[in-house]
RNA sequence: GUGGCUGUAGUUCAGUUGGUUAGAGCGCAAGAUUGUGAUUCUUGAAGUCGCGGGUUCGAGUCCCGUCAGCCACCCCA
């Protein structure tokens, strides 16, 4: 073993399972597209204290998990943990705030530095979208729609929409104290977790998951039956359009995030494939961030989905599905036919066809053909010193084994074009 | 950050109570077949046994440390 390798929790990514990666991202760009959001682009680090205002200073995140270091500039700059904090910053810097709504979607990576486990990388990669201007329940529903058929629309069948409500600055207030009024005076049988998250944010502690906290949980007031008018109004609504859209949901009401800017609806897609980690993809409503950045009173809405996890689940649910042969594999026997074709290589690869593969190595015949198996190609064009005496190209169908041998023209351009043609007549419209 | 399990060819793994030159399947390469993909047969290349230290006459094997992987907690995408 080489002492040089990927940094702890990180990934190389070869084909084919790069191909795999590419169909996705490309679905989930047409989605986000087809709902009107367009791709925002921003650094991959930023100053820390944009993340320690934007996320909190007391989660998790915050506290352990970022990947900060000091520029030459002895500047504090963080490697984006999360993405909703540098498309607020960057919006505030171009003002452009304070008019319409305005939909983004973003597709990259980001980094925590966490311990590595199923489902869990110190870099991952995220699609995520946010609105800004609408604080309606429509764009909840609009946001949550775009992620349901982001999951659906890739098979995910599976994977489950958890929506709750966390309330906002009318009535959490007062729920936290009527959590804590419920919680303080049985402290001392509290799991140890439990316990530091009953000083640091009694929210958390609904979603513990120690056995010893599931009694006196089962007895705590539920964040639904606090919350203010308006709060539930809210979330009432979102769940009448989610119904009427044919959206299935489960009310959580025990589900709450970690971060600090979320108000009213928080949600997520959950899916049982990602070991013990079930977030597939998570969001909510973010009313106070812009505002908490140092911007005019903006509401907004968004989520974050995992690709990695997103793939995971993929691989669990789907069976390996094989895909079709496509292009061709040139074989050449000796130096004279290898040279007589890079022309018409080269020329194929010009003109938009499927892809061409060859080989210079000189191989024999027998590996040559397995060369096409492993790069999947579906015709073997062969070239040997019987095609070049009659001027002719010998094609292979690998898949149905077809043998034909075609005269082609004088020049590669000629040859190429043929080539094509032949090509779409018999592989891509082959009832035409 | 805490805990458990695991590190031996490209890969999956075997390797006896510590005992000479570390093995196999798959894969890879060459050939059998001077131009046809599966199968078969022959041959071959490929290993600082994760790394460092210790115990021992002797360590892949035992001990300590370290790094990495996997899994769980915590947390989240």
């Amino acid at each position: 073993m080489s002492t040089l390798v990927a940094p702890r929790g990180t990934l190389d990514i070869f084909p084919p399972e790069s191909a795999r990666w590419q169909t996705l991202e490309a679905a989930l760009r047409a989605i986000a597209l087809r709902f009107g959001y367009g791709e925002i682009r921003t650094p991959m680090f930023e100053a820390t204290e944009l993340f320690v205002r934007g996320v909190g200073e007391t989660t998790d995140i915050v506290e352990k998990e970022m990947y900060t270091f000091l520029d030459k500039g002895n500047r504090s700059m963080t490697l984006r943990p999360e993405w909703t904090a540098p498309v607020v910053r960057a919006l505030l810097e171009k003002k452009r705030f304070g008019q319409e709504a305005q939909r983004f979607f973003y597709l990259g990576p980001f980094f925590r530095y966490e311990r590595p486990q199923a489902g869990r990388l110190r870099q991952a990669h995220q699609f995520g979208v946010e609105a800004f201007g609408d604080a309606g329940p429509e764009a909840d529903h609009e946001v949550i729609a775009l992620a349901m058929q982001a999951v659906q629309s890739q098979g995910l069948t599976e994977a489950v929409l958890q929506i709750n409500s966390i309330g906002d600055q009318a009535c959490r207030p007062a729920y936290r104290e009527a959590l804590l009024a419920h919680f303080r005076p049985h402290a001392a049988s509290l799991s140890a977790d439990s316990q530091r998250r009953l000083e640091r944010n009694p929210l958390r502690l609904l979603d513990s998951k120690a056995p010893e906290d599931q009694a006196l949980l089962a007895t705590a007031p539920t964040l639904y039956e606090n919350l203010c008018s308006a709060c539930r109004e809210h979330f009432e609504m979102l769940c009448h359009l989610l119904d009427a859209t044919g959206i299935p949901y489960r009310h959580a009401p025990h589900l709450v995030r970690g971060f600090d800017y979320y108000s009213r609806t928080v949600f997520e897609i959950t899916s049982t494939a990602l070991g013990a980690q079930t977030a597939l993809c998570g969001g909510g409503r973010y009313d106070n961030l812009v505002s908490a950045l140092g911007g005019p009173a903006t509401p907004a809405v968004g989520f974050g989905l995992g690709l990695e996890r997103f793939l995971m689940a993929l691989a669990a649910t789907h069976n390996t599905t094989s895909t079709a042969r496509s292009g061709w594999q040139v074989i050449t026997l000796g130096a004279k036919a290898r040279e007589t074709l890079i022309p018409v290589v080269t020329a194929l690869r010009q003109i938009a066809g499927p892809p061409v593969y060859i080989d210079f190595a000189d191989r024999k015949i027998v590996t040559q053909y397995k060369l096409g198996d492993r790069n999947n190609a579906r015709m073997a064009i062969i070239a040997g010193e019987n095609e070049l005496n009659n001027q002719t190209l010998l094609i292979r169908d690998l898949e149905t084994r077809e043998e034909s041998s075609l005269r082609v023209g004088l020049t590669s351009t000629q040859t190429a074009q043929q080539l094509l043609q032949w090509y779409q007549e018999r592989v891509l419209s082959p009832h035409a």
